[in-house]
Order: structure tokens, then C-alpha cells, then sequence
RNA sequence: GGAGAUGUCGCCUAGUCCGGUCGAGGGCGCACGAUUGGAAAUCGUGUAACUGCUACAAACAGUUCGAGGGUUCGAAUCCCUCCAUCUCCGCCA
């Protein structure tokens, strides 16, 4: 969300950056937002000296009152009442204008970096480096939920049963290889100087509202029957809650924070959930990172975050890459942002496994998240976030990466990095052996 | 879940019964000044946020006493709803 007096001042400016955006549709939006706004300041205004004469004269009531004058004090009362009905249609139309000035506000996207790369839409993200080389295995690598069912790892029918479509049940091994990712995650966090946080996994839907949009909130949040109160489609959600309307001093900058939390989503519309395999959920875990800064630290921040993304998948042998999003493909409140993808040695092809991003001021000017500085000046804050590892995404790549084959038995070598949380061991072993379908 | 109490300017507190002179008194803290060789102590002055106007100044105006709504010419003060905290009971992991 940009400051409606920088949209005022630089409307050129923020049509350009639609444009950039290929949302040709918003663009009227602007002049639209802008006529809206000097419309309310017109309307508050005139509201105001209202609001000022009643003000002076209730003040001059409450004189006339305590020296026993009734009639002058009658007579000014009448004074007042005859401007309530148009103080009242005033106050009507100020609160209106304000709605739809704020509507709109969210709508016009945030300014992008200069560095981020033109394009319409997903197919024209660039991607920006490699790391670790492509794993190429000489040997047939089945479906992840394939290999996990090798391990007796998952059962989907069941969970289909009980929950329905999009859940699963994970066990033995494979249910302590999710554990273990996400308790080595925290570890890794902490060790980075991030505070580990349990937020709430349900929220209010006034703090639902601010923290994404209406299309956002419909397709992912599951809603609790007869409570104000959402399921958490991401644990962002309560962690950049914690910060709404509130002031921070500069001296506690950067806050660092890293958070554990199942997250639920609907996944209606687009991409939906997929029938085969765990890659597409309603329910899974994950460890998130958000990080609060001073403005001209946001870039150097997120610089580091993806980059502590990568080292965590490298650290658990897969291959990573990191994709630039381009323009087209950069959700309104973001300035810059990186997928970081893991390889898949069955599809031969990086998916996505983390998305790190830079959001600017947007979301801090949103949601009122502000900074005291050392001169006792407020100001806006930065917020960025991203993924640490989200399983059950993530053990997709551990295991196709880390799968060996011995002519019969499928196993899965455990990283080193992992063994600890893995009460020591170095591989797991299949139970069953590979019948393709 | 039930009963009661509370929520005021960085912190503590007065004001709420009986609405007007309360955007709000006092103390602490903080800032500046005086005093001092320097310091402590003392004394004096100042001490919220947001919006509009504007020179992102001052002045002025508006809004804000947990949040929202209502009554009224006028609400910190009266009424309603919600939220949070504390105490007791119940229920639990």
C-alpha cells in the first residue's frame, strides 16, 4: 500500500509502475484515488469547521449554564441543532470516502525495485544462480509418495476417509524425517540469531483483513463455525499481527524472528489441490522467517534471508536455484522477491520450496507497524519474510535427492546435519519393495 | 464457561457516583535552564499521537482517556457491545 501523498504527488510515477506490472486495468485507478481523496480532504474540512463552531458554542452553553443565563443557553442550543443534519451528512460522506480512498490504496500496487526484471507474468521469472549441482540417478526414482509408501510412510485413503481430499497421515520414519526437518529448521534460525516463536494458530478476522486481501482471504482461510477466529494459512499471519499499530524503537532494530506453524489452506480456484501426492496440502508445517528493519537495511536483509534458504537445503544435500519473480508475477505489496527452488531429480525440474520477500514500507504503512528513531521521530518500518523449509514440500526433495537403490531395497541416507534429530541414524530402509505401477 | 474488579498522556495515579471551567491535575522519569569549582540536592520551564492547513516550521483547526456504537448542544464521566488484565469458582493437557 503506498502513502496516498506520494500517489497525489507522483501519479506518473505510479502508473509507469503498473505498467511494468502489465495491470493496464488498475491504471485508472490512480486518477480515480486521487480525485477520491481531494474530495475528502475538501469534505473534511468543511466537517471540520463544524465540528469547531460546535465545539465553541457547546463551550459557551456550558458558561451560560453555570451562570444560571437559560434562555441565551436555550437560544444557542437551537444554534447548533440546525447544523447537526448537515454536520451528520458530512460525517456520512467523510467516513465513505474514506472506505473507498483506502479500497483503492490497496489495490495500486507497491513501487518495484529497479533491479527486478520486466515480465508479464510466471513464465518470464529469471533465474538468478544455482547452487549445488543437478542429482542424476541411474536408477528408476519413484512418485515421493511412492517412496514414501516404501517406508510405510504415508496413507492417504485413510486420511481421505477421516479428513477427505488433501490431508494425509505420515508415520514411522518418514513422520520423524518431517519432525526432524522442522526441528533442525528452528535450530538452524536460532543459531542465525533469530527468536523462535509458537504464535497463535488462529486469528481474528479484523487482523485477517489487514494482513491480506479479500481474493487471499476467500481462496485460503478456513473460517471456525460460530467464532470470530481463522485458521492460520501461514504463520506470517499472526507474527506480522503482533506488530499492528505498534511503535518500536529504532535501538531494538532488526527484530529477527522465526516461527513454527501448521498452516491451513483452503487452495480454491487456480492450481487447486492435486489428487496424486503431498505437494499441494490443506494442512502442512512450516518454519517461516520475518525480519523488521530500518528502510535502508531492507535490501541487505534480503540478500541474507534467501541466502539463508539455500545454505539450509544445502546443508541437506539438494540442489537449490534462485528464480527471480518478474514484475507481472510480483504480488501488489512486494518490492522485490525470490523463489528458492529445490531440484527434483524424478520431474528433472526445480519446484518451488521457499519464497522470500521484501515488501517495503507497504505493509508497515497497512498495518501501522512504525518505528521510533533515536531523534524521537516516527517512521515507517520495512518487513520482509520468508521460508525456511516447509514440510512435508521439502521431504519431497530429501528424499528424491538422498535416495539410493540397491537392486531390491530402496533407502534414504540421512544428511549429517539431520542424524542428530534423527535419534543418530545414518539412512533409513525401505520396508516394501518397488512394484511399479 | 460462571461471579466480581479494573483498563486515563513513557510509568504510577487523580478525575467517573452528581456530563460543561478535563485533552485532562499530581508524582516519577526524561529534556533544557538556574544554582555549583564540579556533582548531588534544590528551584524553574517543558514533556502524547494522528490528520488537515503549511515551508515535511510555528500558529490554528479536527480526532483520540482499552476498541466500537448510542444518548446529548456537549461524554474520560451515562447506556450497549466487544477486547484485555486481575481475583475466585468450574473444567481441563
Amino acid at each position: 500500500m503506498l502513502d496516498i501523498r506520494f500517489i497525489c504527488e507522483n501519479p506518473d510515477l505510479v502508473k509507469e509502475n503498473i505498467r511494468k506490472k502489465f495491470k493496464e486495468d488498475k491504471l485508472p485507478l490512480v486518477d480515480e484515488v486521487i480525485a477520491l481523496y481531494t474530495e475528502k480532504k475538501d469534505v473534511n474540512t468543511r466537517a471540520n469547521d463544524l465540528r469547531a463552531n460546535r465545539n465553541k458554542v457547546s463551550k459557551q452553553i456550558g458558561v451560560l449554564m453555570g451562570q444560571g443565563k437559560r434562555e441565551e443557553a436555550e437560544a444557542a442550543k437551537r444554534l447548533v441543532t440546525e447544523q447537526a443534519e448537515e454536520l451528520a451528512a458530512l460525517e456520512a460522506k467523510e467516513a465513505e470516502l474514506e472506505t473507498k480512498v483506502r479500497e483503492i490504496q490497496m489495490k495500486i500496487p507497491n513501487i518495484v525495485d529497479p533491479s527486478v526484471p520486466v515480465g508479464k507474468d510466471d513464465s518470464e521469472n529469471v533465474e538468478v544462480e544455482q547452487f549445488g549441482e543437478q542429482t542424476d540417478l541411474d536408477f528408476e526414482i519413484p512418485y515421493h509418495t511412492d517412496i514414501m509408501a516404501l517406508f510405510n510412510g504415508i496413507d492417504k485413503e485413510s486420511a481421505g476417509r477421516v479428513a477427505g481430499e488433501g490431508f494425509y497421515y505420515l508415520m514411522g520414519d518418514i513422520a520423524r524425517m518431517h519432525s526432524a526437518v522442522t526441528a533442525y529448521a528452528r535450530d538452524f534460525m536460532i543459531d542465525k540469531g533469530f527468536i523462535y516463536h509458537i504464535p497463535p494458530f488462529m486469528i481474528r478476522s479484523s487482523v485477517v483483513t489487514g494482513v491480506m486481501s479479500f481474493e487471499e482471504m476467500d481462496s485460503m482461510m478456513y473460517k471456525i463455525e460460530g467464532e470470530d477466529l481463522y485458521l492460520i494459512g501461514t504463520s506470517e499471519h499472526s507474527m506480522i499481527g503482533k506488530f499492528i499499530d505498534t511503535i518500536t524503537d529504532e535501538s531494538k532494530l532488526p527484530l529477527t524472528l522465526t516461527s513454527y506453524s501448521p498452516c491451513f489452506r483452503k487452495e480454491k480456484g487456480a492450481h487447486g489441490i492435486e489428487e496424486r501426492g503431498i505437494y499441494r496440502i490443506h494442512q502442512f508445517e512450516k518454519q517461516e522467517m520475518i525480519v523488521i528493519c530500518k528502510p535502508e537495511d531492507s535490501m541487505k536483509w534480503f540478500d541474507k534471508m534467501w541466502g539463508y534458504s539455500v545454505e539450509l537445503f544445502r546443508s541437506l544435500d539438494i540442489p537449490v536455484r534462485t528464480l527471480e519473480c518478474c514484475t507481472g508475477d510480483l504480488a501488489d505489496l512486494k518490492v522485490k522477491s525470490y523463489d528458492v527452488e529445490a531440484w527434483s531429480p524424478k520431474q528433472k525440474k526445480y519446484f518451488e520450496v521457499c519464497s522470500c520477500s521484501n515488501l517495503g514500507d507497504a505493509q508497515a504503512r497497512r498495518l501501522g507497524i512504525r518505528i521510533k528513531g533515536e531523534d524521537g521521530k516516527k517512521y515507517l518500518a520495512h518487513t520482509l519474510n520468508n521460508t525456511v523449509v516447509a514440510p512435508p514440500r521439502m521431504l519431497i526433495a530429501l528424499l528424491e535427492n538422498n535416495l539410493c537403490f540397491d537392486g531390491e531395497y530402496y533407502s534414504v541416507k540421512i544428511p549429517k546435519a539431520l542424524q542428530p534429530y534423527m535419534g543418530g541414524k545414518t539412512e533409513i530402509k525401505a520396508i516394501n519393495k518397488y512394484n511399479p505401477r
